[in-house]
DNA sequence: GATGAATGAGAGTTCATTCAT
DNA sequence: TATGAATGAACTCTCATTCAT
C-alpha cells in the first residue's frame, strides 16, 4: 500500500493560495490547481471531498496563522506601549511577508456565501484573554474587546494592503498609526 | 418618466447584487442573473459588453454610494465631535440598510484580480478635503489622511458586518467606538 | 429569436436509441449522443433537463409505440382466432421492424432503477377493454387480463429476440406459437 | 472450511448483485462495489481481470442458478400436470426468493452489448432433454422446445416481476396461469 | 431592442485501472 | 494477497457568449 504523500497535499494548498491571489476565486479551477501542483485532478479529491470543502479546510488552516504569528511575538510583562507596538507592527509585517496567504484568507472571509459554516477561530480567544489581563491591570482602557480588536487590526490592514501612492512612506504611516492607537487605547 | 430600457438595466443590476450576496461571485452566472431579472441572457449583452465589464461597471456605480451617503449627512460648521459621530454612525447605518450593495462592493474590492483596472473613486477626495479643513482649523489632529480614514471606517465596518454574539449590544459597541475614535483623532 | 429545431430533437432521440442498442446504457454518454446527433452536448440540455429525464422521456414516448401499432391493426368484429393471430403476428413484426426502439424500451423497462417513477402506460388499457369485450362475448376464456396479456406477448417476444439457431424456422415457430395460444385462450 | 479468499470474492459478488439492483449497471462502479464489499478497489482486480470480465463471470455463475433450482425439484415419473406445476411454481418462487440475483441476470441478458460473447447455458439443455422425453411419452404436445420453454417461463416471469395492483391476488394469478399452460401444452 | 436557441470550452467530479508498499 | 494512493480519461452539466429571428 502506498502511503499519502504529504508533499502532494502541501503542493495543492500552495497552488490554491497562489491561484486565488492571481486569478481570484472565479478563475481558480480544480484542473488549474492540479496542473500547477503537478498532480492529476483526481488526486485533489483524495485529499479533499470537493472544491468547497477544500477551500474551507485551507482557509481554516491558515486563518489561525496570523494569530499564531502575533502570539509568538508577545512576551510576558510588556508595557502597554510595547504590546500595541508589537501587535500592530507584527500584523503589518505578516501581511507583507505572507501576501498570498493573507489575501486568500481575507477574500474568503469577506465572502458570506463561502464563510458560513466555518467554525470560529481559536486565535482571537487567546488575544481576548491577553487584552482582558491588560485591562484588569489598568493599562488598557476598559473597552469592549470587539472594539479593541477592530481598532488594533483593521486600520493597519488597510494601509498594509493598499499600494502606496506617495504622500507618506509606509514606515511613517505605520509609526503614526501606532501612536494614534496607543493614544486611543491606553490610559 | 423612466424608459423601459432603464427598467431592464436596473433589474439586471439588482439581480447581480442580490445573487453575489447569496451565492458569491462563483455562483453568479449570466443565465441566473437573467432569470432573476426576468430577461433573456442575450439582453444582458445589450447593456454590458461582457460579464467582467458588467461587474466593474456596477461596482463603480455603487462604490461611490457610501460616500454620497456620508457627504449628504455632513453640514457646515459641525464640531469635531459631531463630524466623527455623523461619519461613523452613518457609515454603520449604510451598511445595515444596504447589506447587498455593501457586500457586493466589499467583495469586489477585496479581490485584486477584479479590482485592477478600476479608476479611482471620487468620494474619498471630497472627504480628504473636509479632513484637511478640520486639520487646518486645529480641530483634528494633524495625522495623515490615510490613517484617519482607516481608523474612521474600518473598525466600524468590522463591527457592522459581524453577527453580534451577545457580550455587548450593537448600540453600545457603536457608541463606545465613536468615543474611542474621538479620543484618538480630536485634539 | 430562434425557434426550436424539431429536427434536432428528433436527431437526438434517434441517436440515443441507436447507441443504447449498440453500446448499452453504460456506453451511452451525452457527448457520444451529441456527436452522433450532430449537435453540441449543451444542446441536449435545451431539450432535456438531464440525462435521466432524457432517457425516461424517450422511453415513455416509445413505450406506447408497440401498442399503437397493435391497436392500429385491429378491426371490429374479428373472430377470436383472428384477434390472436393479428396481435401476436403484429407484435412479432413490430420487434423485427423496430429493433432499436424495441430493445431500448425493453432494456429500460427491465432495469428497476431506471423504471421507477415512470407513469403507467396507456396502451394496455385499450387492450384490456378489448379483451374484456371478447370475454363478455364468450369468445375468450374468462382469465385475468394480466395472465392473458402475459401469455399473448411474452413468449412471442422471446422467440422474436433470440437469434435463430436452426432447429425450426422463425415462421414455423411463430405459426405454432399462434396455434398454441389460440388453444390456450379461446373457448 | 472456507478460505479467506473465497469470503472476499463472495463478498464482492454479493455487492455487485446488490448494487446492480439498487442502482442499475450505470450506477455500479468498482469503487462502490469495493466499498460495499469492504475491500480495496485493487483487490477486485485480484479476482477479476477487469470490470467487463467480472460482470460476465458473475452472470455466468448465476445464470445457471434458476435451472439448477428447477431441475432440483423435478422427480422421476411426474405426471404432465405435476411437471408443469413444479416448473412454473418453482420458477415463480425462485424469482421472489432471489430478487437481486434474478434481476441481475435478467438485466444482463436483456442487454445485447453485455450479453454477446457469453457461452451458452447448460441448464436449458437438461430441460430440453426432459421435455423431449415427455413428448416422446405422449404426454406433452409435440411442439418445438423453444416455444414450450417460452410459454412455460416468460409469462410467469412477467407476473412475478410486476408489483401487484389489486384485481387479483398473486396466488390466484399463478394458479390460473398454471391451468392455462397445462391446457396449452398437455394432450 | 429583445429574445430563446445554440454552442465550444471548460467546470467539478468520478471512472476503471495501475502503482508502490 | 491485499491495500490505499494515484492517475488520465471520461463523465454530466454549466458557462459566457453569439446567432437568427
Amino acid at each position: 500500500m502506498r502511503k499519502r504523500d504529504d508533499e502532494k497535499q502541501h503542493s495543492i494548498k500552495k497552488s490554491v493560495i497562489q491561484l486565488i491571489l492571481q486569478e481570484g476565486f472565479q478563475g481558480t479551477s480544480i484542473s488549474k490547481i492540479a496542473k500547477l501542483a503537478g498532480v492529476s485532478p483526481a488526486t485533489v479529491y483524495i485529499y479533499y471531498e470537493n472544491k468547497e470543502v477544500m477551500l474551507r479546510d485551507i482557509y481554516q488552516e491558515y486563518a489561525e496563522d496570523v494569530f499564531d504569528s502575533l502570539l509568538h511575538h508577545l512576551v510576558p510583562d510588556m508595557s502597554g506601549e510595547q504590546l500595541i507596538d508589537v501587535l500592530i507592527r507584527q500584523y503589518y509585517q505578516y501581511i507583507l511577508e505572507n501576501e498570498e496567504i493573507f489575501h486568500f484568507v481575507d477574500q474568503f472571509s469577506s465572502c458570506p456565501s463561502l464563510h458560513e459554516g466555518c467554525h470560529a477561530l481559536q486565535g482571537p480567544k487567546s488575544l481576548n484573554r491577553i487584552l482582558l489581563e491588560y485591562k484588569e491591570r489598568g493599562i488598557l482602557n476598559d473597552f469592549n474587546n470587539e472594539n479593541i480588536l477592530s481598532i488594533l487590526f483593521y486600520p493597519v490592514k488597510n494601509i498594509a494592503i493598499k499600494p502606496r501612492n506617495a504622500e507618506a512612506s509606509s514606515d511613517e504611516l505605520l509609526d503614526e498609526m501606532i501612536s494614534i492607537i496607543r493614544k486611543a487605547l491606553l490610559k
